[in-house]
DNA sequence: AAATGTAATCTTGCATACAAGAACGTCGTT
DNA sequence: AACGACGTTCTTGTATGCAAGATTACATTT
């Protein structure tokens, strides 16, 4: 979305970098992060890095323990449980609000991602599904035409996006997600505030819902 | 609230203060935040005020333009009304898992924290009602039984709380407030979480949008 | 052999030094 | 007198140095 933007502090770059390193994990969570090892790995000193480091643990990423570092956050199956549960809402907002508010360009992104959902669909490509259904979601928090509302849930978004794509590749997902897709896009597109919400809701508390029993039976 | 948590880190008690002076409107939205003044005044190297700032960035509390310095986040009427609108959210999300969730002990401390509002109400002291208010709001929170949501939603409190207390100052909405808490507390003990939850909507968005009119009218 | 206390080492947290970009003022030119 | 270019100064961004807390390993004792 905003890639374009010229990063001036070494430290966003740096944020951004590990920030895509735990997201895809290579950093799992409970590593440990030093900052010593990263300030020579990306050739800079330990003052950015640290900035990097800190950004992170507000967006929730990593969790620093006073005098003892940085590790990778490691997310509870209870929490992660709540905070699909406010994703959840969040979106189920994005549609109620995009149901009502939804301008004619808004409706073209959103039948277009949906397509693009289909054909990853169609192909049984997991990872390029999950990308498209991020591009999906985020038409649905454009449509809402509430910046405020877009930045949060992209942000929280963002920060589910490892376990989301885990459990689409594991539970094998796409095809229950994908119908749940197009009702939700009938939903808004008949300007249906409340059954787009509802149907929204249910689409993101499964995932928490399957997620937490996954991780159960795996008894991480 | 946790105020006697220790901290050892200096940026963490130099960001408390900094958005304490924020919120009570010592350091007014656009004024410009220099490092070296900092620093010297809270007798720290400039290390600690730059993470202090930082953190404060990501609270959206402050906007930091590289190489321009740091300024007190100047928040648009429109952008106001958007957070609010979300706030209004979350609050609903909160009563309406409050009311299903509700233990004997989270009612004693929501109808306690109402009768507070009460006294408060009755001597119509806006500052102190500001504060019962808060902890009203606090008690709903808590009552949803969500650690994430709680995180959330007290954060964009803190966040919004410079324009609740000067709205409540300014457009003497006391009467009006404390009234919908009543029926907010009816709807959560009876169970009724879709009506906790429109009434708790109702009840935040009103003051988004009366604070666009008073500011628009002010035309700031 | 296990456990506890102590010392060495490592890492973080803060201070300071240095470099680079931005704002500001001055001087010169038209 | 007004506008523009240049240089100074100020502030931020990064690097490094130093001190204090935490971890670890070892030695001593039971």
């Amino acid at each position: 979305m905003e890639s374009g933007s010229l990063h001036t502090r070494r430290s966003e770059q740096l944020r951004e970098i590990i920030e895509e390193r735990i997201a895809t994990g290579r950093y799992l969570p409970g590593m440990r992060l030093d900052e010593t090892e990263l300030a020579t790995e990306f050739e800079v000193s330990r003052t950015p890095i640290r900035e990097a480091l800190m950004q992170l643990t507000f967006t929730g990423l990593i969790d620093i323990r006073p005098r003892r570092g940085a590790i990778v956050a490691k997310i509870s199956p209870h929490r992660l449980c709540e905070m699909f549960e406010v994703m959840a809402e969040l979106e189920a907002m994005c549609g109620r609000l995009a149901a009502r508010r939804l301008t004619e360009m808004d409706q073209r992104n959103l039948r277009e991602a949906h397509k693009a959902c289909e054909a990853a669909h169609d192909e049984g490509d997991p990872d390029e599904y999950y990308r498209r259904n991020e591009k999906f979601h985020m038409a649905i928090y454009a449509a809402s035409h509430n910046g405020f509302l877009i930045e949060e849930a992209t942000a929280l978004h963002r920060r589910l996006g490892a376990y989301r794509r885990l459990q689409l590749r594991v539970l094998n997902r796409l095809r229950t997600s994908y119908s749940e897709h197009s009702a939700i896009v009938e939903a808004i597109s008949a300007g249906d505030g409340e059954l787009a919400a509802e149907l929204l809701r249910k689409h993101i508390i499964v995932q928490g819902e399957r997620f937490a029993d996954l991780i159960a039976s795996l008894s991480i």
